[in-house]
DNA sequence: GGGCTATGTGAAAAAATTGTCAAACGGGGA
DNA sequence: TCCCCGTTTGACAATTTTTTCACATAGCCC
């Protein structure tokens, strides 16, 4: 991925340097704020990395500066030498998407920037999801199979839009719940009666079936 | 998932297991840092918890020793009753991934173990397991042996990915027997009957045998 | 080879998981 | 209020997986 790393520090902009490069991401260091801005706003990064302590233009503005007058919509992950909560409130207000306390992992921090870099990726898609002639598009949340509409009540989209997206993928049955019903599963088995509905839906009337059980484990939906 | 945990307050310690082990975690424990040591050394877990302050071998210095001289790369969580800086740093530069305060609510504990697990699991993972023409992917738990498909059921499936994770070299029972059924183990020896079922599946219809067995030791998958 | 243990083989029983469906529940709108 | 709709419950069936167990075979050591 291309990282935008705003930092005045050689030290740290030198340690994220050695960890990130050999692992193929591609790095552009900006040492003061304005030079930051610039690069932000003329370039195409898939995430930056700010300091919030700049010589010059200090973070905060600029991320501010980026979202409002740039309108540049990058994900920004700032970092901060001051574990405040004012820094971590402000940071958020100013339009950040992830924080990360001076001294951090660098590990911790590819992780962070590649979770960014997935959601907003994921922002932007939208697009409608497809297996062999099951559509289904969330923008509308309707699905069709054979160009045929499908009647689909929420957790049936629920289901199905998560099968799709992890088309071959084996979903766990654990997966499926906490989706549905966050952190407060049900006691008994109500998932399975969900499938069993959903595929009267989508399977059913088909020939071709496309959601899979693989057992012990959870769902599958595959054309094969 | 496997967990160390590397505790000499026995409070904790059982705090932590009345906690991971109902949700069907399986738990070592040491209460020095030798055992703890020695025990990271020679089993395989998934992650390690280590408190800093330990009766004779330290946690700093179990744990570089661990990174340095025993190679292993088992993520670790340090606990410390010190919220100092100076710590963490050092935590971060022996070799820890990430860093826990006491007191510490064990909810917290298994969001952060979680994390760390995915996130290790993340490195190595997403590749094709493959030895000759045999594959298996782990994402969508499907087995393929000269193009053809090989229906597993979870025993199977468990037995034929640790296999291929450790191909050439040997597999003890015991590990096998640990891997699917955690600390208790069955009384008479089942794992002869799953390897038997594995073979007929995966060595059986073709020419070439991969699973081979090691009298005394164990199973390895090889292609001589 | 003989004795011993480890491992392979396979059917059959036991257990667990998943599929199926009708009926009950319950919240929001007509 | 009553009805509609999506959801949940619970019972039973079907299927798959796992274990048990008895016996066969193979390998190792003396």
């Amino acid at each position: 991925m291309k990282v935008l790393v705003v930092e005045d520090n050689r030290d740290i902009a030198a340690n994220i340097a050695d960890y990130l490069e050999p692992k193929g991401h591609v790095l552009d260091f900006a040492a003061n704020g304005q030079l930051g801005l610039q690069l932000a706003t003329n370039e195409r990064y898939d995430v930056i990395v700010l300091d919030i302590m700049l010589p010059g233009l200090d973070g905060m503005t600029l991320c501010r500066r980026l979202r409002t007058e740039a309108r540049v919509d990058t994900p920004v992950l700032m970092l901060t030498a001051r574990d405040q909560l004012n820094d971590k409130l402000e940071g958020f207000q100013v339009g950040a998407d992830d924080y990360l306390v001076k001294p951090f992992s660098v590990k911790e921090l590819e992780v962070r920037l590649e979770a960014l870099v997935k959601r907003s990726q994921h922002q932007g898609a939208s697009r409608l999801l497809q297996v062999a002639d099951l559509q289904y598009d969330p923008d509308t949340m309707s699905a069709t199979r054979d160009g045929q509409a499908l009647e689909l009540n929420p957790i049936q989209r629920k289901l199905l839009e998560t099968l799709l997206l992890n088309t071959h993928r084996v979903v766990s049955r654990e997966e499926l719940e906490t989706l549905i019903w966050g952190d407060e599963l049900p006691d008994n088995d109500v998932l399975r009666t969900h499938i069993y509905h959903l595929r009267n839906i989508v399977d059913k009337p088909f020939a071709v079936k496309l959601i899979h059980t693989v057992h012990g484990a959870g769902y599958r939906l595959q054309n094969d």
